[in-house]
DNA sequence: TCACCGGATTAGAACGATCCAAATGTAACT
DNA sequence: AGTTACATTTGGATCGTTCTAATCCGGTGA
């Protein structure tokens, strides 16, 4: 149970009302500044509003009215900077429009993401933007959220058959596209045996680029070794872990396209590690352009995916569905560019 | 169960009540579990919410009770990740409490400081927490604010002078023991001529790590040269720029202490450039210990402040001030601690 | 019979805004 | 003077909840 906290109280339109001596409707009037009140009233109102310091209860209108001027962000984890540059292009953007948000994290957590939901929603907001904990369901999702506020999924699929009446709208990276071009550019640059390295194939984003991996090297002619794709989780640690899993096989890969950068940074300290100069003698590809990505020996080729223009994007998407309730989902994907910078270098012998 | 609810109509009370034959008030009490209630209607009741699908409507209870279950959380950077650390905790000790997060960004404007206060404001949060904009003036803040809602004060101070009756809430960081700890450090790896690198003058946080640093400096005896002091934008780009200007003067520094990671990262980058080793021919510290700088060439020596406990601890304070609004405001200065990395080597000379 | 009790329930007035229909005031026209 | 037209203003109901002060009811004791 929430804790109860007693505000002080408040001056209302009823007080402005008194105070200059006109009826509580007029000042409402002022306030959303209706031509049909006199301009002389006009004055001494928003004068006794400036006097007594009043601010407007939005709760109270939004109430009368059944409006609401709020937008819920639910992200599964916002200290990742990736989340953080994409929630500051979400405030951004509802703010210009007049909406506030509502903070939401999950922490990967599908119990706390039905908490976080059951929460947020109490608050009435018009509508939710999730990027889903892993292993959400959407059939959990549906239940605490309903049909009756918009949602807008960001970034991840949700696990289980999705009910057909729930047509959420969608935005996703372009994945598979992005991973086309990132084992493009290392063909383009000479390597014939490339790896996929990083991520678990129960995330739908792994398994997106990882298809975009394979069809880029079949449209080559290149083959795929199973003992090429290596999984890891996604991070830094286990990725430099299982570094040595590269070099295990038959035949061993001069390239790796990495599921995303912090995978990438992992795998060139297990590199580094094992004597190898990853840029040099081994070349890798990351995804995401996180800011650390620039900043690495070697500098990391990977894939911007403009967090904040995803927020502002994301924003957008969610502002217009409010617009058009009844229209068609709109599924977007929003494309990704590769930024070619020197840990994407030439294979040795060539 | 998927919820049955109609497209169109919210469920209210009144739907619940007419569904089982009850009063809107006993549903009610129903749902805030009072004891009045019997325990056949508390069930019938119940199933009653649960088959309509009903959700509660906090903005009509906060209204109604004149009560607010919302804190505003007001940063000037969230895609910084040291606010979006800050900003992880906060919301998860609030969640915990049962308040939700309202959040805006200033993106370092006083003026979209000022827009954005004035909009959550009028969403009636029963808090605030701000780490103000740059050049942000404490008569504005307040101004907006009022004294009706009690506001803590993050990581920043308030330009101008603050007026006596504002007794605003403080969680600051210990910058000026911060830098003093980094300064004596590099003192005790053998360095004698240490520069401060970076930051603006005008900034509370850069003036008190600088104090800092000439603490550690005088008391141990050692000189300051004004040469010594460069000044540049909190950025890696800038920082990056004016990394020559070190060696312009009479005697070059061997070793800088760096107003924060981002500037020591850059600075970094710009040494390189010169053909220089940081942490071999140069030693340098920054501070913050954002998540690159463990992992850098070199890793970084840095402090640590733990800015997800912060935010932790800001959430705290903030609700311990609902509890007791008339407690004489509380100044906290949060401890910072060193963490040594590779970057401040001893000086080759040593 | 009646007053009284305690547990369970409820009608109706709030909270602070908006909406609607109706009222008011003023000037202009038959 | 009476009617109309127009520009302003306003009382009262309303949104979905909670609070207060009743009310209802079966059982007791006098």
């Amino acid at each position: 149970m929430p804790s109860q906290t007693p505000i002080g109280r408040k001056v209302t339109l009823n007080d402005i009302a008194a105070g200059c001596g006109v009826s509580r409707a007029t000042v409402s009037l002022v306030l959303r500044d209706s031509p049909l009140v006199n301009k002389l009233t006009r004055v001494r109102v928003e004068e006794e509003l400036r006097r007594q310091g009043y601010v407007y209860n939005r709760a109270a209108a939004n109430l009368r009215r059944r409006t609401s001027t709020s937008i819920a962000l639910v992200l599964n984890d916002l200290a990742n900077p990736f989340f953080a540059e994409f929630a500051a292009g979400v405030d951004e953007t509802l703010a210009a429009a007049g909406f506030v948000t509502l903070l939401g994290c999950t922490g990967e957590s599908p119990a706390r993401e039905q908490a976080v939901l059951g929460s947020l929603l109490e608050h009435g907001p018009a509508g939710i933007i999730l990027s889903p904990a892993e292993h959400s369901k959407a059939h959990d999702v549906l239940a605490v959220v309903g049909r009756r506020v918009p949602l807008l999924l960001f970034n991840r699929e949700l696990g289980g058959a999705l009910p057909e009446f729930a047509h959420w709208d969608q935005l996703m990276l372009d994945n598979q596209h992005g991973a086309r071009l990132a084992t493009e550019h290392l063909i383009a640059r000479g390597h014939r045996h490339i790896a996929f390295f990083g991520g678990h194939h129960d995330s739908s984003s792994c398994r997106q680029r990882h298809a975009g991996y394979v069809e880029a090297m079949h449209t080559a002619g290149l083959r795929t070794e199973p003992y090429w794709r290596i999984e890891c989780a996604p991070t830094r640690l286990d990725a430099a872990h299982h570094a040595p899993a590269l070099f295990a096989g038959a035949l061993a890969p001069t390239a790796a396209v990495c599921y995303n950068d912090a995978v990438a940074l992992g795998l060139v300290l297990g590199l580094n590690q094992r004597g190898l100069h990853p840029g040099r003698d081994f070349a890798l590809t990351g995804f995401d352009d996180i800011a650390e990505a620039a900043l690495g020996t070697p500098p990391l080729t990977t894939l911007s995916v403009a967090p904040r223009e995803r927020g502002q994007q994301a924003a957008q998407l969610v502002l217009q569905r409010l617009q058009q309730p009844q229209a068609a989902s709109h599924q977007t994907v929003a494309p990704v560019q590769l930024i070619v910078r020197e840990s994407s270098c030439p294979p040795l012998t060539a």
